[in-house]
DNA sequence: AAACCAATCAACCGCTAGCAC
DNA sequence: CGTGCTAGCGGTTGATTGGTT
């Protein structure tokens, strides 16, 4: 307890407290005309209700007052014996590996604290929801993404998995209303590919990772900045597309991947409707709350009609599921976190084969929203231009693309500014451990360097051995965007990804073909290079197991 | 030393699902 | 089926603490 105030109060609530400013009004009082008291309980009421409980045991909460003479409502009691009373509670901070599985169940779970705590043994609800409203805190400040990349990434072939386990790209009703009940409401989308045997229907469930990821990596102007800029780079590029005609008279531009029509149905499956206008003079005109009948802002418990002020509301939902999709995680989550042998590897690699086989603008949104978290939070002011090279505010993304309106003049940036307002190199970093030193993903130094400010980190909660990096090379870094591109794990993937110009377009389309551009100077897509990316560094992958998600009920 | 600010935590409030009647 | 009660959940508030200026 923290109420030192009242922890002198040793015995029963005087009478001054039961009559103080604290009284339940409106509980106040109860059939008996007693009034309850509110506030920080004492010791002494903490152990009438410990002894009461002992004799009664838990439930019929409302008797207690009845039956012990305790003045409080039965509401309160029940909170305080969950939260501090019952026996085997946990007390003290949460340990690193508790941390993880919290990260991990509410990229699941959403705001499900009570959920996320019985799979905490010893931890109550309302702990967990302080932690992570603090780590919501934290990671706004710093910029940082609230989820580790690669969490986002199992969650996203999780999703896929339960897709494909299906036999279909188009997903069950069931959980596609799941899913959409938690994202914004956007149309399914069929992208034909030019190439006979890759003509797909594309029908991303991605929105719901991509609005998850929007809603907490993105503000609205950020994101139609980005999508406006974007989509306008593919139709002007598509415009003139003539000046790059392919062997057979098409043009290889991601853009011609798409009929004219799924150029705007592909806008629209952002929520937006500038793809139709995809003059960049209106790249303000809209927010997100203009997003009707969107919910998903809300975390998926309010209903459409609650739109605007609540989609305004800051909310971090998660990469939700629906919990019978736990089975989903066993394959993917699991075993790729937790054991040495990497079933990322061993398993189907969903997620890249949909990525690139498809050439799913979603999977570069994926990728996208991934690798380009907004930096949240009040604190993107001016000194942050100059804390490293995340330094163009989002603003300035779509004047930086105007400038760069050829590829020569783009060959002329050294640093290549992601469209959120990151370099393409410090995006990933970013996201992604970075020191070959141990640094981890929640560096201090780099949640310094980000805010520009003086933050809290996040606690360095990861400790690297040298064992565990040796454990981290021998597999795919699944939170490094570039390890998806690159390596041996492409070869086991049936050799899907063979073409990279298939990645490239992919992220052509969402990066906009100057960006894509950049990506393209690097071997294999994105560096190869370790050292270059900080792939030493890998500590999110190597948490320790507090349990499999297999075991959880 | 004082003022200020942010972080943390305990507790409350409103809402809802489940159940019994 | 409707009503009332209870337990539980999630969001929010407010007190306290600790760090910084």
């Amino acid at each position: 307890m923290r109420h030192p105030k009242n922890e002198i109060e040793d015995n029963l609530p005087s009478q001054d407290q039961t009559l103080s400013p604290l009284l339940d009004e409106d509980s106040g009082g109860n059939a008996s005309g007693i009034v309850l008291k509110k506030g920080p309980w004492t010791s002494a009421e903490d152990e009438i209700l410990i002894e009461y409980v002992k004799k009664h045991g838990e439930g019929n909460w409302n008797a207690v007052q009845k039956h012990s003479g305790l003045s409080r409502c039965g509401k309160s009691c029940r909170l305080r014996w969950a939260n501090h009373l019952r026996p085997n509670l946990k007390k003290g901070a949460f340990t690193a590996e508790e941390e993880h599985l919290i990260i991990e169940l509410h990229a699941k779970m959403g705001n499900k604290w009570a959920r996320m705590a019985a799979h905490l043994p010893g931890r109550t609800d309302n702990e967990i929801k302080n932690y992570w409203n603090t780590r919501i805190k934290r990671r706004q400040r710093a910029g940082l993404p609230l989820y580790p990349p690669e969490v986002c990434l199992r969650t996203w072939q999780a999703l896929q998995q339960t897709q494909d386990s299906g036999g279909s790209t188009i997903v069950d009703n069931d959980h596609h209303d799941l899913l959409r009940a938690n994202s914004y409401d956007i149309p399914d989308v069929t992208f034909h590919s030019l190439k006979p045997q890759s003509a797909l229907s594309y029908m991303p469930e991605l929105p719901d990772i991509s609005s998850c990821m929007l809603k907490r990596g993105l503000d609205s102007s950020q994101y139609c900045n980005f999508m406006q800029s974007a989509l306008h780079r593919q139709k002007r590029f598509r415009d003139s597309a003539s000046l790059f005609p392919g062997p057979d008279g098409s043009v290889k531009t991601p853009f011609h991947q798409f009929e004219d029509n799924s150029y705007s149905q592909a806008a629209q499956s952002f929520g937006t409707p500038f793809a139709v206008e995809s003059n960049p003079t209106t790249k303000n005109a809209m927010s997100f709350g203009s997003f009707e009948g969107s919910h998903s802002l809300t975390n998926g418990n309010s209903s459409a009609s609650q739109h605007s002020k609540e989609t305004e509301k800051l909310e971090l939902p998660s990469l939700q599921y629906p919990e019978t999709d736990l089975t989903s995680w066993d394959t993917t989550i699991q075993p790729a976190m937790f054991e040495s042998v990497d079933p990322f590897i061993q398993s189907t690699p969903t997620f890249v084969l949909q990525a690139t086989d498809r050439q799913s603008p979603c999977h570069s949104g994926l990728l996208e929203a991934l690798v380009y978290p907004k930096p949240m939070g009040p604190k993107n002011h001016p000194s942050d231009k100059n804390s490293n090279s995340c330094s163009v505010t989002p603003g300035d993304v779509t004047d930086s693309y105007n400038m760069a309106a050829s590829k020569t003049e783009i060959d002329d940036y050294t640093e290549v500014i992601s469209p959120f307002g990151h370099s393409t190199s410090s995006l990933f970093s970013e996201c992604t451990p970075i020191s070959a030193t141990g640094s981890s993903y929640e560096d201090p130094t780099l949640t310094e360097a980000f805010s520009g400010s003086h933050v809290k980190s996040e606690p360095l909660d990861h400790a690297w051995t040298p064992d565990r990096e040796k454990a981290a090379k021998s597999r795919v870094n699944f939170a490094r965007p570039d390890a998806l591109l690159t390596s041996d794990w492409h070869d086991r993937s049936s050799g899907i990804v063979e073409d990279t110009t298939n990645v490239t377009d992919a992220i052509s389309l969402l990066l906009g073909d100057d960006l894509a551009a950049d990506y393209e100077h690097f071997p294999n897509g994105i560096s190869t290079t370790h050292s270059a990316w900080g792939l030493d560094s890998c500590s999110w992958n190597n948490m320790p197991a507090v349990c499999h998600m297999s075991d959880l009920p």
